[in-house]
RNA sequence: GGUCCGGUAGCUCAGUUGGAUAGAGCAUCAGCCUUCUAAGCUGAGGGUCAUUGGUUCGAAUCCAAUCCGGAUCACCA
């Protein structure tokens, strides 16, 4: 399929075959890309990009001091236009590439705002993430599933596929039941309005409450002489919960309504996070509906052979033959077990949205049960299930270790969020230098600083590792920081809004690219690579790492070299371009991370 | 115990399919604001890349073993 767009043509897409080419003329042998490695040459040497020689010395049987010679001056001779110098050494041919090649790369996107993005490649891809159960607010754990799933979504937008953001809420089961049953008992008839409360928090607390009646009916039931064991099936509360589950699936009306209501205070606390933090879907599943879809192909797997029967009536997948172990499919009473529905979902969504891929954002404690759904699927037959994607990330520790729900240590997101824009609007305030914006002006800023500060903190880490999240240093505005990269774009604004625009002007190339000019050249030129690879990877960290480099490379020029008065106006011209095009790509980037860049700060 | 993931500076993290003397930030120390935003810049110190062996021109990266940490192996979700 032909790209409407043109493709970007990035230095190392037109070093590669020039070498390839070089190679054949020269050798009358035919490599392939794979065959040696490009790299940006080390600052501490001269030139841009490096080709690595030590792989085609043996075949071509030459030393790397005569290779890199002769390949260099080939490279020259051929292409004057993009080469201007070379030098050897050790095995590393180190190319110089001309500044017209720079300077053509930035009067040619130096204002598309589009730049980086790719055309549509007619992919689609279904995205799941946030998946939130309806018994408890969002904590920093869910935040990272937020971030990650959300970004992922728009790099993969970028590098040119059809995203369709989905979200399975988990809104029956026993946990919402446990908390119908503490409203029931112990609330008095309170909701969110009478108390006040965001209604994903009431319902958490009734959810805590429920825990700590529990624990003391246990308590008193092992005081009475009952077995630890028994105590803990005997619990009223438990048992009640329990009872409310069966009428629940009954469909018992009083149930059905508490539960609905319920899950709308939830979801209208929800709401508002999700508002905040910038989260959307535009496709949402509810376990209510869909635990039951697996049923089906349960029956469809009992006649193909993929799964079992047990004697108690248990169905089952034997996966020993792929390393891993037997597991349950339904249980002997015929109710679906968590994989049930998720097999359902997953051929639903199919169904749905005929994807190529289906991502499932879902921390790595769940590593196996997505191996499992995978060779499911792909024993079931489903179209595409190599294309079932499980990015698996990391839990998010505190310095002093784990969250613990018990011992009161979970983070609660609406907590850390408005901790973070306090501390940015302190921190505004401190530095004084928007003293004339408004109060609404002040409030997005605040926003805007303090939840992108912890998007990229969060963010910035590989989503496979586990984090640690030190709230004192989330909250730093220093070094590695989204406020650093806010601050570099509006220091690039700044200076734009000063401008004494010429139009007319045209960058001619005339003057030597300084060393910071051709760094952040050769730095824009990466990005649309940038993109292509934290999409290939589903890793949001590369572009977090890029835009810091970027900025910092930025900050570094600025404090070096003045813009607007510049040596000579092809010098000013050259570096308002730069300033240019560094917003906008800053902006790019941080915008696919899903933090705003403010026009001033 | 089986499987999977991780171990890099005091702390938090980078390190693209093996490439040049392993890099950032924080913290510590020393400089830089009559010049486009100092939420900034410049410099210094700080490393047995968990350990041992192997593969080769070359290993933080690949292989094996060991040690440490985590996850998982539920008729929970």
């Amino acid at each position: 399929m032909q790209s409407l767009k043109t493709q970007e043509m990035s230095v190392t897409s037109i070093i590669q075959p020039a070498v390839i080419s070089a190679l054949e003329q020269l050798f009358q042998q035919t490599f392939t890309a794979k065959d040696f490695q490009i790299n940006e040459t080390k600052p501490e040497f001269e030139g841009d990009y490096t080709v690595v020689l030590f792989s085609l010395l043996k075949p071509l049987k030459q030393s790397p001091d005569q290779l890199g010679k002769t390949l260099g001056n080939y490279l020259l001779e051929q292409q004057p236009a993009l080469f201007v110098s070379y030098n050897v050494i050790k095995g590393f041919l180190n190319l110089t590439i001309s500044d017209s090649y720079w300077s053509d790369m930035l009067n040619k996107h130096f204002e598309d705002k589009a730049y980086g993005k790719k055309a549509g490649n007619g992919k689609k891809i279904v995205v799941e993430y946030s998946s939130p159960n309806t018994n408890k607010p969002l904590h920093l754990g869910h935040l990272r599933n937020n971030f990650l799933g959300w970004s992922i979504s728009e790099i993969l937008k970028a590098d040119g596929y059809e995203v369709i953001k989905t979200c399975i809420s988990n809104d029956r089961g026993i946990h919402i039941c446990k908390s119908m049953v503490a409203w029931q008992w112990f609330a008095n008839g309170a909701t969110p309005e009478s108390t006040g409360m965001k209604g994903d928090h009431f319902v958490g607390d009734c959810y805590v409450m429920f825990g700590n009646v529990y624990k003391e009916e246990v308590r008193s039931l092992v005081e009475k002489g009952m077995s630890e064991e028994q105590a803990e099936k005997e619990a009223p509360v438990m048992k009640a919960a329990q009872q409310m589950l069966v009428d629940w699936e009954a469909g018992k009306p009083e149930v059905i309504t508490l539960w609905k209501t319920m899950n709308s205070w939830v979801y209208s606390g929800f709401d508002i996070t999700y508002k905040r933090i910038g989260s959307d879907f535009n496709k949402m599943y509810y376990e209510s509906d869909t635990y039951l879809l697996g049923k089906k192909l349960v029956e469809e797997g009992l006649q193909k052979g993929v799964f079992f029967t047990r004697p108690d009536n248990s169905v089952w997948v034997d996966l020993t033959a792929d390393g891993l172990d037997e597991k349950i499919v339904q249980r002997k009473d015929g109710t679906a077990v968590y994989i049930t529905q998720d097999i359902g979902l997953a051929v639903n969504k199919y169904e749905e949205f005929k994807y190529d891929q289906s991502i499932y954002v879902v921390g790595d404690e769940q590593n196996y049960h997505f191996k499992v759904l995978k060779l499911i699927c792909e024993k079931l037959g489903l179209p595409s299930s190599d294309g079932i994607y499980h990015l698996s990330y990391g839990m998010v520790e505190l310095p002093s270790g784990r969250m613990k729900t018990r011992e009161g240590t979970v983070v609660d997101a609406d907590d850390i969020i408005d901790e973070m824009i306090s501390v940015a609007a302190a921190k505004t305030a401190e530095l004084g230098k928007v003293k004339d914006f408004t109060e609404t002006e002040l409030k997005e800023l605040y926003d805007t600083i303090g939840l992108g500060a912890l998007k990229f903190f969060i963010l910035r880490v590989d989503p496979k590792k586990r984090m640690v999240f030190n709230p004192e240093e989330s909250i730093d505005f220093h070094g590695f920081t989204a406020s650093f990269v806010q601050f570099s774009h509006a220091r690039a604004k700044a200076i734009l809004r000063n401008e004494d625009s010429n139009k007319e002007y045209i960058y001619q190339g005339s003057s030597p690219l300084l060393p910071l000019e051709k760094a952040l050249l050769i730095m824009l030129e990466r990005y649309p690579q940038i993109i292509t690879q934290a999409a290939a990877d589903h890793n949001p960290s590369l572009l977090v790492i890029y835009c810091y480099e970027l900025a910092k490379t930025f900050n570094s020029f600025v404090t070096e070299h003045r813009v607007l008065k510049a040596e000579s106006a092809d010098k000013k011209e050259l570096r308002l371009r730069i300033c240019r095009m560094t917003a906008n790509v800053l902006a790019s980037g941080m915008e696919l991370l899903g933090i705003k860049v403010p026009e001033r700060m």
